[in-house]
Order: C-alpha cells, then structure tokens, then sequence
DNA sequence: CTGAAAGCGCTTACAG
DNA sequence: CTGAAAGCGCTTACAG
C-alpha cells in the first residue's frame, strides 16, 4: 500500500513506465513543445501512478534557473519587518517562486560572503545597509537581478529600489510641531549614520528648522539608531543635563517608544510637557499611551512593490527606477492634538 | 580590471589553472580528504585570483543535500511572527545553512503542493496548521525531516514538537481573575477550531471555571480567531446584548486588542468595568492602555529551539520529541492589580 | 595524496 | 511529434 518514497523516482522511471523517452517526459512536464494527447494521458497517468516530482536541483542545474528570490535584512525581530517580509513573500509565491531570507549586515562579517546570493537565487531584494556599495556594485556588474529597499542605487546605477518619501513628511511633522504646537527646541532622535532613511528624515527636520528661523542645535540631535533601548539610553542621558527641550521628534516609532519610556521615567508628560512624534506607524504606535503622533510608511506595500520590480527584470520588462511611495502624517495625540477619533 | 562574472568560472577552470584535477579541487574546498600543502595553496590562489565560488546547485545534486530548511508559516504579517522567524533564522544561519520561508494553509489551496518540502530542502519546520496531519504523516513516512511547532505530532508519530505550556498558564491567568479580582462571568475568546493552542487554552478556561464551581456558560464564549478584527466583531456583537459579565479573557493578545477596542467604544472602562487579560505577550502587549496582563509565551526561543531539533535531526542525534517552553503570567493593569513598575 | 570516470536528475539543441 | 546524446557543475567510489 506504501507508495515508493517519490524523492526516488526519476523521469527516468516515469520515462520508462510509460513507454518513452525522458525527452518527451520532460517536454510534457514544461509544457514546452507539444507532445501528442495519447502519449501525454499516459505520461500523466503514470506519473499519477508512481507520485513523481520533479527533481527541483537537477532542474536548476540544466536550467541555470532557482526559480528562488533572495531577501536580504538588517534585521529580523523588529515588528517594522513583519509586514514587509509578508508583502515580498506575498508576491514571490504567487510568482511560483521561493523566498530565501536572510540576515546580514556588510562589514558585521569580516570576508564571510552574504548567504543570498548568485549561487542560491536569481534575484535579490536589498535592505538598507545590507549590502555595502562595493557589494551592490560588484553584483550588479555582474548581472545579477537586484532590487533595493530603503535606499537608492549606488553611483547612480540604474538598480530599481522602492523606498518611502522621507524627507517631505520629516518636515511636515516638524512643521506640525512648530506651527501648530509652536514648539521651539525640538530634540531630534536620529537613526543609523549610514541608512538612508536616516539622512532624508534628519534633512527634514533640518530645513523645518531653517525654514521657521529656528537654529539647529547639534545638543539637541540624539543617536536613536531606531532601536527603542539605545533610544531609551540617549534619552535618559540628555535628560540628566535639565535641558531646555519641549518636543522630541524620533525619526522611527521604536525610538520614540523608548524615548517615551525614558519621558516617563523623568516625569515628564507627553505630551502636556513635551510632544513627542515618531516615524514609520508600526502596528504598536497607535495603541501607545497617548497614541503617537507620527508618519504612517506603507511597509508592506514596499515590500510587494519591490519584488515586483524583481520580476519585471527577470520578465526582461523594464523596471522602475525609482518608486516613492507616499508616506502620511497621522496626527493622534501624543504631540498634543485633541483627541482624534480611533481610525 | 574587470574579473571574470563569478558564476561562469567553474571547478574545472580551477582544476586547470592550478594543473590539477577537479577531484583535488573539490577534495581541497570541502577538505574531505587531505591534500598536500603545496597543492593546496597552489588552488586557494587560483580561486582568489579567479574569485571562484562554487555552484550551489551542482553540489546539491550530487551530494543529494541542499543546505536549506524550510519554514512553513500560516501568515507572516502579524508581530508575532517576527521573533519566531528571527529565532528560527538565527540558527539556521548559524549551522551555515539557508531559510526558504512560506505561507500557506492546509486546505486552503486546492490539491496544490506546499511551496517547501523534500524537493528543495533538506528538512522542515511546520508551524501549527498550516500542514494537516495527512500530509505531515506522509512526509514522515518518507523520512523527511520534521520538527512541529505549536502542535503536536498526529497518531504520535514521534515527530519532535516545540511548542508553549498552554494550559496551566491558561488556567492560571484565570484563577488570578477569579480568586484574586473576584471575577465570576468570565468571557472567552477562542481561538481558531484546529489550532492545538486554542484547544488547550479553552481547556484551562475550563477547567479553572470549574475547579471553582463557577457554571460555563457557552454562551460567555466567543470565536477571536486570534484575530484582532475577528474579536472586535465578535466582542461588539456580544456586547450588543447587553450581557452580564466581568472579565474577558482573549487567549490571544491580538484578540484582546481587538476586544479592548469594542470595550472602549462601548463606554465600558478596563479595568474598572471590565477585566482584560491575553495571551503571548506580544511586543504590544505592554504599551497598551491599561497594559496588558497576560501570558507571557518565549516565541524567539520557540523558534530556535525548533531550528536546533531540526539540525540534530539532520546530524543523527536524537532530537527532543516534546520541547514544552515554560510561560508566565504577566500581571499589568488591565486585569485590575494596581500599578506595577514597568519592566 | 591524486586522477579518470561515473553519476546526481534534469533540459535542450540536433536529427529525424 | 519523438529520441539519442550531450551537458549543467559538482562529488565520490575506485585505482593507483
């Protein structure tokens, strides 16, 4: 009653049992030449019979082709990539293609090669730092399908990447703080020195600044990293100094959570004392105490979006360059508004 | 300057260059058989210079392993599994080998196959039901490598397992609201029907219920599906009948979120009114208004812990048939204790 | 310690 | 429409 174990039957079996070639075989199955209705019925039935599956690796071998797409992250437990690995596995399936993930970090690793790659994929989605510059140029040189997210291609090679507005919403929310909270001496929590994210959302807050004839005061600019314990960290330290602050922009939600915690701790309410505003609305923000004010980033679309662009290129269609999609402030109330309404 | 595309510089162009066979290259690269110092610096030159890196694939098919585990997930965009998964990846990493990740649904898909399995990956982890007893007792019988997480093995197939204690955790949680907040109409809300966690959750409301005398009251028991949505609706529904009860007891923080809301919006105050506890204590759990009191369930390590069985699977050790992770309850405001410190 | 050769399970020109 | 055969890039007995 046992059906042979299928990992053991070949086309070659199949081939046999049904009384041709593997050619023709293999034909039927990829349905790339056609091959007569009778010997096509008895193909499919024997292959019924004996519960064959394709060889995936011996396919890729003779193909060249995985048929699988690599993901390569910073970072894995924060709740901000959840819905991003959704989105791209979302697409990569109904694609029929697999998803390998993975975490690294250029540079982390000393001479230690990214564990996605040309040898294992046939096309790579790129998070952030990644990937050094050196590393995207070099596969990109040689051909390789890469896609980038959350930061742009380097020396303006033409690689698609899919990233959020940044720098626009960075200073809407900033000029919400100034012009409708009037707040003056606004802390900045800032992310990673080399993500871009970082940049465009410290820009943001810069030009506001400018804009309003407030000076930029480099006391007021903390590392946050955009994890919420170094966030916490800085935060506690700066206000060990009683400085003179009254709002906090943390340019990512973790950030402003522990900022918050921080906030608290020192007594200060938020946002009666000081507003507090953060950046990317993960799921968390609205359900904190009070709700956060901050920029509602469409993570999981990035990451749809971005697998896409993959499959244009490995569809040899031309691929976007350059997808921007557009971010929101959501007012709630921890920059002092009045009470907004539950979405 | 440019060096030749990587993938087209094959072990046979190293052979050659170094003037030696393909069998000593390979023998040198997976050092399975020694070869003499001269030699072998003469071919770690050659791959330098030809930055030669071997084929993934051909490996695989001759050596039959592929070096990836599959995980096989039931959704990827909830917070929950963002801990799971970097668990899991941490150590599949760690032991040099890739993570293919999928979503799928036993059933849900027709008679399509799952995305992961023996065809492309050398052992597989399967979260809850997103495999249906059929299938994983055919993956067994093939000897294909398995490791269950959050269920336990059909027909006590000895499939290891790693999953939480459900059960004195659920029936704790429900005798702090009935012994020490004096709850007597406890609401539960259920998780999905085939779901090993839902049952043994359900199991410790229960029999807390009647260890105590307390009645139960089917009508008391709501379908949460662990979902936020879905217990949103079914908590406004019920509380549309203007109900007696004192308690609820989401065994799923997601669910309690979802219940919160319609206890908000029904004007009814938690904990005041009502008490309020989950399950799992996801990230979100502690920023809540009140905080949430709840279980606390060891996700990443869940992951980890399943990833490791797999590999001793995979080196012949004999893994762990049953990893039962400890948990804990929680106690935050929503249950209605008085302040505790944060964390 | 090293090499020649078969084999892993497919696909795909090339003929017919 | 079908088959024989080479080839994808490795690994691994088998000899020596």
């Amino acid at each position: 009653m046992t059906r042979p174990s299928s990992s053991s039957v070949t086309i070659r079996d199949v081939a046999r049992r049904a009384g041709v070639s593997v050619a023709t075989v293999s034909r039927f199955i990829n349905r790339n030449a056609v091959t007569s209705r009778e010997v096509s019925e008895r193909i499919q039935k024997v292959m019924d019979e004996l519960n064959y599956v394709p060889h995936a690796t011996a396919r890729q071998l003779a193909t060249r082709k995985t048929r699988v797409i690599g993901l390569l992250l910073t970072n894995m437990f924060h709740d901000f990539f959840a819905p991003l690995l959704s989105g791209v596995e979302s697409v990569v399936s109904q694609n029929g293609y697999n998803l390998l993930v993975a975490t690294y970090r250029s540079g982390a690793q000393k001479n230690h090669q990214p564990p996605v790659g040309s040898h294992n994929t046939d096309g790579m989605l790129v998070f952030a730092d990644s990937l050094d510059n050196t590393q995207i140029t070099r596969l990109y040189t040689r051909k390789f399908p890469l896609v980038l997210i959350h930061r742009t291609s380097p020396e303006d090679l033409p690689i698609p990447c899919v990233t959020v507005e940044n720098h626009i919403a960075s200073r809407n929310i900033m000029e919400h703080l100034i012009t409708h909270h009037k707040k003056r001496h606004i802390v900045f929590l800032r992310g990673p020195a080399r993500h871009e994210d970082s940049y465009w959302r410290e820009e943001g807050y810069r030009q506001a600044l400018q804009a309003h004839g407030l000076p930029f005061c480099s006391d007021l600019v903390l590392s946050g990293g955009f994890e919420r314990d170094m966030s916490y960290a800085a935060m506690r330290e700066f206000l060990s100094a009683s400085p003179v602050f009254d709002a906090v922009f943390a340019s990512d939600d973790d950030s402003a959570i522990g900022a918050l915690k921080a906030l608290n701790e020192s007594g200060r309410r938020v946002p009666e004392d000081v507003a507090l505003v953060g950046f990317n609305d993960i799921n968390l923000s609205s359900f904190l105490t009070p709700p956060l004010t901050t920029v509602h980033a469409p993570t999981e679309q990035v990451g749809r979006m971005a697998a896409q662009q993959l499959f244009r290129i490995l569809e040899n269609e031309s691929p976007d360059l350059v997808t921007l999609l557009p971010t929101q402030v959501i007012l709630r109330r921890s920059c002092g508004c009045e009470y907004i309404p539950p979405e």
